[in-house]
DNA sequence: CTTCGAAGTGCATCATAGTGCACTTTAAAT
DNA sequence: ATTTAAAGTGCACTATGATGCACTTCGAAG
């Protein structure tokens, strides 16, 4: 998953929610300031206040088995595990 | 999922892959001091070092909806999203 | 066009993440 | 006990994340 996606992510939840960055900043312990510089994809946030920010939205970080996948004669992704 | 357990899923990702601290450092172009500091639980890495250190081992950062769960009077869990 | 709330940005400050280097500690093998 | 590889740590420096404040931009409602 890449930054922007995470970004969107983060976005897409808190509008979901119908909650402004303000609120957000207070609801999870992050400055405003920061929330901005991340939504606005300007930041690269330590892992704290990426879990701070996902918290408030109850979101948790984790991690994924990335898909290496290729393509097969027909186009088709072969999935590997 | 908390800090430690992210940690944990690295170090036996890293481990079950037979990979050293060393060769993690240059697979995922993070200083060996950074990958040291982060999986003895000192550090507080940034975004970008931590999808540095996760693709190095075929993971991906992602989030997960938080299981906001309480028990039932049966002491079972009372699954909500 | 004006108003107003929400989001984005420039600037400055403080704290700390990222890094290399050298040294220590740990644990396993001989 | 010695050796050796891998992991952990102290120190120092640079880069940048976190934050507040004030100002700008954007978009929707009037």
């Amino acid at each position: 998953m890449h930054f922007k996606e995470l970004i969107e992510i983060i976005k897409e939840r808190r509008e979901m929610l119908q909650v402004t960055q303000e609120t957000l900043a207070v609801l999870s312990g992050v400055g405003l300031r920061t929330l901005k510089q991340f939504e606005s994809g300007k930041g690269n946030p330590t892992l704290l206040t990426l879990q701070k920010i996902a918290d408030g939205l109850g979101l948790e970080v984790c991690f994924k088995i990335k898909n290496v996948s290729r393509k097969n004669e027909n186009g088709k992704n072969i999935i590997q595990r």
